[in-house]
DNA sequence: TCTGGGGTCCTAGGACCC
DNA sequence: TCTGGGGTCCTAGGACCC
């Protein structure tokens, strides 16, 4: 058996538990810019304020109900989200941790003491270690566990507690969910789906098979074994290794300078390679990207993006923001309002097997130290005083900037925060 | 006026190999 | 008139996830 526990309404429950006042009222997080809701309290959701949403068309209801509204604050829900993995890890003999709020935990062995006993002391063990309340599915597969974590959300009779335990239950459970409810079924899929007939998970479960492989693809015919009790989305133990590594943002206003925007990309670009760092790789490939909004009339949109290989795979900051530069340099045309902007990473390799590239022109020697002792001193001051207290003359915030109007202290990553708030 | 950010996987088709 | 079989690698685009 898989169990589900998945973080109710995640970034608002994080805000809740440095700020109580902001229990029991609407309470919804916009996205970076303060553009769209990406998190709504349940009084928000009653409201009628849809996930994503765009708050400047709801801006009417805001007011009304005195919603209580806050910016996106990643570097304390990253921080949450660690202390509800640490918690769980420690409940089960096996986690695969899915997202930001959503976890995996293998529930074999548990059927002696009790699934519904078990699950229930992880819900306490994890609101009293850390404040954040969770709900919990579990079923024989990790898709008919999300399913059965989407019964404990949706109905209060549940009390955040759905359990599958064999076919007869899963059938009825199926039978009350739509197909668009069904993990990994997106809009596509549904659309295609309710033409033909099926609108239930259930519908989905008993469609004929090479039907289903055929119009929806290996994974689709993946979702309906799953559905049918059958296993094939093993817990994954171990985080593969990512492929690519992104910075993006969309800006607080139109950009149309290119050497503003090469802040920016700086910027990200130094992001990149912090994250990069962190991840222990090295980064083979530049890919930038520069675009208008994709709300502009036609004739003024622009999406333009280039790639550069590097040489010598690296992760050194300065050697990533000047490739990055130098394909901005090619994509930048004049003339128009740029309005995002990101630079993602590519060829991702460990650093420790890393060999110098072969080249066939130039005499590459292997990256030198000095390189790597840099970025160790660079990313030893800042994260003793902060993200961006040291960096490169490149990446400056001097012409662009985002719309963060509405921030809630960094309460459990910096002490400065922790100070502003004392009484 | 105002619409997020960061990922993965799959397929189809082209170009190429022996 | 007749025109194989079995592969790899790369890219673009689509679909999905939170």
């Amino acid at each position: 058996m898989y169990a589900l526990v998945d973080c109710n309404n995640f970034y608002v429950s994080c805000e809740r538990v440095f700020n109580p006042a902001l229990n029991g009222r609407p309470v919804v997080v916009l996205s970076n810019n303060d553009g769209c809701f990406i998190a709504r309290s349940n009084e928000a959701k009653a409201l009628g304020l849809p996930m994503g949403g765009p708050a400047f068309k709801f801006r009417e209801i805001l007011n009304r109900h005195k919603v209580a509204i806050h910016s996106a604050n990643f570097p304390l829900y990253g921080d949450m989200s660690s202390r509800v993995m640490n918690t769980l890890g420690g409940l089960a003999p096996g986690m695969e941790i899915y997202s930001i709020d959503e976890a995996f935990l293998d529930m074999e062995g548990f059927g002696s003491i009790g699934l519904e006993a078990y699950a229930g002391m992880i819900r306490r063990t994890v609101r009293r270690s850390t404040g954040i309340p969770v709900s919990i599915g579990i079923a024989p597969t990790k898709t008919l566990a999300k399913l059965a974590n989407r019964m404990a959300k949706k109905d209060p009779l549940f009390e955040g507690l759905c359990i599958l335990n064999d076919e007869s239950e899963a059938r009825a459970a199926m039978a009350a969910m739509g197909v668009e409810d069904v993990w990994g079924i997106g809009r596509r899929h549904t659309e295609f789906l309710n033409l033909n007939g099926v609108t239930t998970a259930l519908d989905l479960a008993d469609a004929p098979t090479q039907w289903v492989r055929r119009h929806l693809h290996i994974t689709g015919a993946r979702v309906q074994a799953e559905l049918n009790g059958l296993s094939c989305l093993p817990l994954e133990l171990v985080r593969p290794a990512k492929q690519s590594i992104c910075t993006s943002r969309s800006f607080g206003s139109d950009i149309t300078e290119q050497a503003v925007l090469e802040q920016a990309v700086a910027n990200f670009a130094a992001k990149c390679a912090l994250k990069l760092r962190g991840e222990g790789e090295t980064a083979g490939l530049v890919t930038v990207f520069a675009c208008t909004s994709p709300f502009e009339e036609r004739a003024d949109r622009y999406w333009g993006t280039r790639s550069v290989a590097l040489r010598v795979p690296t992760q050194d900051t300065l050697s990533i923001v000047k490739a990055a530069g130098a394909v901005l340099g090619d994509i930048f045309k004049p003339g128009f309002r740029y309005r995002k902007a990101g630079v993602i990473l590519g060829d991702l390799a460990p650093l420790a097997g890393t060999l110098p590239a072969l080249t066939l022109f130039v005499q590459e020697e292997p990256e030198p130290t000095a390189s790597t002792r840099l970025m160790e001193a660079l990313d030893a001051v800042n994260s003793r005083y902060g993200q961006g207290t040291l960096r490169i003359a490149s990446d400056v915030k001097a012409g662009w900037k985002q719309r963060q109007e509405r921030l809630s202290p960094h309460y459990t990553t910096s002490w400065d925060d922790i100070i502003e708030i004392r009484p």
